[in-house]
DNA sequence: TGCAAGGATGAATACGTATACATAGAATCG
DNA sequence: CGATTCTATGTATACGTATTCATCCTTGCA
């Protein structure tokens, strides 16, 4: 190594001055130190990870559309800079990359792999966990059992968006989920109609088709063409409620005025006064957290031990989607003021 | 090696049989191939890179915050992935984490190194041009010259903006920028203030603070302050107009009826219906692509030569904030049996 | 049949680091 | 002052791969 040489030491040595300095004599290791300035000498993580067998790196294989999982990414990479760990990312656009891309993660021998998709096929995950690589699934319930995982508690929260609803007399509400294979998405819907049910309140069920902003603008389509409009409509997802929104106003369909309606993630635009959408807040910084410490854990636990498993609640935001006026209570329930001319809209 | 033991032959075989199958024998490959299935061998692309000093992985520094910039991120994520290569992600909330996360960057011998932010100084992008990294600046107009760089042609963008707003009519124009020592923003300015004026009109500059659609939102007090509202207000960047949008009717200032307004960046969320804004567009996709390239490349040209840079053009879209109603709304086709039906709103 | 050419494979080495082990000098203690 | 412990450092090796060189076997051709 030059800095060895220029510092007139070992190549032992001139390691041991950045990983223990404490044991290098302080004459020594200024000498190196000084050496190493000159030189413009930074360690090599790649040798480093060869030798030590451990590269440092947590690995993230996320959708690569969607606001959601934009923001999952940002808060993954915030928490592992925090902790001094390197994010590798990998965006999938198709289902169907996801294997080609795994191949590729495998040969980076990273610390963990967190697997942040909803509608990875369990056998995959079993398969996956025999590669020795320590994977955490983030925001799959269903992986649960399988691989460690990570996820808001959906079907609670779910419910309490339902409950929040029922306080507020909603008896006929909609649900409308993103994808139904989804694994989130049949647990929100479960903790709502469950909800719901016990409420004496009724809960259908309508497919938007992706959880994004045009399935939710498109779905509002088939809203409209209901005989009668829900009281609420409680969607799987917030970017598909910023859709059923816009949609919806299309055809002078309003929320609060006209049905009440919620949605799911706490993304910030459902804080931006444009929206103020009433949803369940995912505590991002907290889940992205347990799943960077759990995918760096290691694979400790043996294949048929029942790995662990991480639920976190998530916050009721309320906001004024489902913020009944004040005003006389017998508003008809019938479409108010579908007549002509803009509605209540305008008394804002 | 493991594999080669069990498939009867010498680690040399193994390394060709993955890397040239052409020059081994059929058979072996095939004896190599279902001794590297048996045991779940892969190639180690740790030791790959230490021997072949080439990591095939490409980096990013990334403010950690913002719309534009999850969008930027995953633009770099699929253009690479496309391409075969990793993504290492940085991202830092304050400017001043970047020189330690630079210092981790190092480490790892990356092929390349993005660096998006247009608020990094000169003197310190001058400085890493000299680790013999290879590096390429994102989004940051006043870096063109000292290293690589690649960025949408802010001025002609915004210029292109201005002179749509000109040609409707607009004397007194407001330009509300997001942080007035970025680069773009100030570039950004630059192209707006020089059309306008020689349009014969006025623009006055207003800083936001931040490009976030909070600093927007608070934006709007100070423009609803003014003594008299200006024809047109050009926002800096599409969140902070977002903002800016949204806090304004609070005022029940609303546009395009009580002025024009204009963003920047084309962020998915301007199409929404709920926004649709009139903005410049810039194309992700290929500037992403110019990044990686260019970024991958690595440092062949000599520090005193000036490095090559790319400058693309955005596209001009326009949406409803912009749109002068043609006199008396037309009758919005109302949906059939729905009474008077939707307004203007609905006219598409 | 003998020899050259080519194809397939093995042996050896280097990439840059971490670390166990060995070594030598200094310091401590009886 | 000799024996002993401790401290600072050097030596050697291993991590898993790519690649050069050498070797051996096959094949074609005279």
């Amino acid at each position: 190594m030059d800095v060895a040489v220029a510092a007139g030491v070992s190549q032992a040595t001139v390691a041991r001055c950045f990983n223990t300095p404490e044991v290098v004599a302080p004459g020594t290791r200024q000498r190196i130190e000084a050496a190493a300035g000159r030189l413009g000498y930074v360690p090599n993580a790649i040798a480093r990870s060869l030798k030590s067998q451990s590269t440092n790196i947590v690995g993230a294989v996320v959708p690569a559309v969607g606001e959601y999982w934009q923001n999952v990414v940002t808060g993954f990479s915030r928490c592992l800079t925090a902790s001094g760990r390197q994010l590798l990312l990998f965006s999938f656009l198709d289902q169907a990359d996801v294997d080609d891309t795994l191949e590729a993660v495998a040969q980076y021998r990273l610390d963990g792999l967190i697997l942040a998709s909803a509608t990875i096929a369990e056998a995959q995950l079993a398969r996956m966990r025999q590669t020795g690589l320590s994977l955490v699934a983030f925001n799959h319930p269903d992986a649960a059992g399988i691989v460690p995982s990570v996820t808001v508690d959906n079907e609670a929260g779910s419910a309490e968006l339902a409950r929040h609803l029922a306080d507020l007399g909603c008896a006929r509400v909609l649900y409308v989920g993103g994808v139904a294979a989804a694994s989130t998405d049949r647990a929100r819907f479960r903790g709502a109609a469950r909800t719901l049910a016990s409420a004496g309140a009724t809960c259908n069920y309508m497919e938007a088709g992706a959880f994004t902003y045009e399935a939710g603008y498109k779905a509002a389509d088939r809203v409209d063409q209901m005989d009668s409009l829900p009281d609420a409509i409680m969607v799987g997802g917030d970017e598909v409620a910023f859709g059923m929104l816009d949609g919806l106003r299309q055809y002078g369909i309003t929320a609060p005025e006209d049905l009440l309606m919620t949605g799911f993630d706490g993304l910030p635009q459902a804080s931006w006064a444009g929206y103020d959408l009433t949803t369940l807040v995912q505590p991002a910084e907290q889940l992205a957290e347990h799943a960077a410490e759990l995918a760096a854990r290691g694979l400790d636990t043996p294949s048929d031990v029942v790995p662990p498993s991480v639920v976190v609640a998530g916050t009721l935001r309320r906001g004024r989607t489902t913020r009944r006026d004040e005003g006389p209570p017998a508003r008809p329930q019938s479409r108010p003021g579908r007549g002509c001319g803009p509605q209540s809209r305008a008394s804002r």
